[in-house]
DNA sequence: GTGAAAGCGCTAACAG
DNA sequence: CTGTTAGCGCTTTCAC
């Protein structure tokens, strides 16, 4: 048997006699052989690894992973897991990420900067931003409607009556939380409801727990209404709120946003914007794996839509 | 310039000359050179890459798979995520990890039976079982103590005046429900407090809201206190009863188990079992990579703490 | 349908 | 300190 017979057995099999095949096959099983995917790689130039570099915190990200992995599965592809609890420590993943010639690479976290994103160009990496609008026009991108919305979302409540309004964001130096508020302001302002910024500190439940509480001491400033710019801060905020005895929606309109599983829980149920995150996550995919390395439109925003809960419920 | 000098550069840089060192930096700049690792792994027979077969569902999950990113991260190494949607994936998802040859790889499901325990033994590859107690003496493992912890529930529920209990299990066939559910009965045995066993269905909210639902409505049946074997089916099981205006504690002691961070939260305030996942996650990963490959027991079994929340606060 | 040979990019051993 | 050489395990012509 030559090198040559058994390999192609493992990837081509058609092209080799049924009979040699079999015996391949019995010898490999009795030898334990299996093929060596890292030499398959080194020649082919190609990994069916994609990597994806994120943050190591947060129910969203652990929630988009997920799906990311499920889907990839599914494509034959594994993940490779870059993952970070500073944001200083981007710079040096990237260097890693580059060593690994990786079929794609995803990014997704608001730490990945001009300047990463310049760098992450020059590996010539097949890559797409995800969730991360500050990338688009640098890197393709695949994004939710952020303003669009929170557009709806401050439609809802001033539907449900709000005449004033807070948003509460997570970091207000991030894309996200710029958008998410410019939607909002954008839409209260047509109808003549002001809607004042609140820095929670964090993209985290206790951030908005600890925030919640502030709002609710400062009586002089209550609102009809809180956009929060995420559900897990949305939680945090609904339960900092209860602590002070402030529910929802009966003394104030709550609304999230991400449409994470646990805003369905009836313990929350909570009006939020629902991502489309399984469509994301594909386009996402077909942009890094299928596309004819250069398709339409390179930045992808798809629209959300509102879960109604109780939260809003007035 | 050599590509040994090359190499050297970037893996032994002190073996080379400073002025040398530089030029190749420079010229590594300029060119975006950047060093192969796949090449790198063929030749050395490492990868610097760890394999994780893990459930594509669940809060739990979800989170041990964070803690290993950020820990593998900071030993330099990576994540190459497996996960399933399907136990019927298992056995194709480890030829898959078969051909990478991993580090080491982290076995952490239920749905990996002894069949895939034997498969994996073949590989001849590091691996260490994560919390699935029925591959101790296969494989080395690493498990929380399930029996003591389901011990110190039942032993904090029968203080608080528990004098009948169920325990809501996930899937009966899993050797961590088994554990917890036997860990209970005998520790209730002791105090003559009956245990009936309910299994849920799923390791999930939605399965853990509907038996609550069942639970609430067989009148006849109502027992002092409920014992979930895991805390995203206790989620499920605190509102599925509220649902049905019964609320721990006043009607009924309801406990959980694993620790997850929304056990805190404040919209549950689960009584749960702890599990240090911190430690556990570095004992799994010490025994992977540090070990001299024989250490001394191949079996290690950490306890938890109980957590005391609302729940149990009778 | 099968085998021989070259080479993917790197490292380690050995000369110089 | 630096270069030469061989080889990790696979795929891919190109002959046969």
């Amino acid at each position: 048997m030559s090198q040559a017979t058994v390999a192609r057995v493992f990837s081509s099999p058609d092209k080799v006699a049924p009979a040699t095949r079999e015996k391949v096959r019995a010898a490999a099983d009795r030898l334990g052989y299996v093929p060596n995917a890292i030499a398959r790689s080194l020649k082919a130039q190609r990994t069916d690894i994609v990597g994806a570099i994120v943050p190591a915190f947060g129910e969203y990200w652990q929630h988009v992973l997920t799906l990311f992995s499920r889907q990839l599965t599914e494509r034959r592809k594994q993940l490779l897991l870059f993952s970070f609890a500073e944001p200083s420590q981007v710079n040096d993943v990237l260097e890693t990420v580059a060593r690994y010639r990786l079929d794609g690479l995803i990014a997704a976290s608001a730490s990945i900067g001009p300047a990463q994103l310049a760098r992450i160009e020059q590996l010539a990496m097949p890559t797409v931003a995800f969730n991360q609008p500050a990338a688009a026009g640098l890197v393709p991108s695949v994004t939710v409607d952020n303003e669009a919305g929170s557009q709806a979302l401050a439609a809802h409540i001033v539907d449900r009556g709000a005449r004033s309004a807070i948003f509460v964001g997570g970091i207000a130096s991030t894309s996200t939380d710029q958008q998410r508020y410019r939607g909002a302001v954008a839409e209260l302002g047509t109808h003549g409801v002001a809607c004042r910024y609140v820095e929670a500190g964090a993209f985290s439940y206790e951030a908005g727990y600890k925030i919640a509480q502030h709002l609710a001491d400062d009586v002089d400033d209550r609102a009809d209404a809180i956009l929060v710019g995420s559900d897990e801060v949305a939680f945090g905020v609904v339960d900092g709120l209860r602590e002070r005895g402030i529910e929802a929606p009966r003394d104030v309109l709550l609304t999230g946003f991400d449409g994470l599983p646990q805003a369905s829980w009836v313990g929350y149920d909570l009006t939020t914007l629902e991502q489309p995150v399984e469509l994301l996550v594909e386009h996402a995919l077909t942009r890094l794996l299928d596309d004819g390395h250069a398709s339409e439109s390179t930045d992808v925003v798809v629209p959300g839509t509102i879960r109604q809960g109780r939260t809003t419920n007035a």
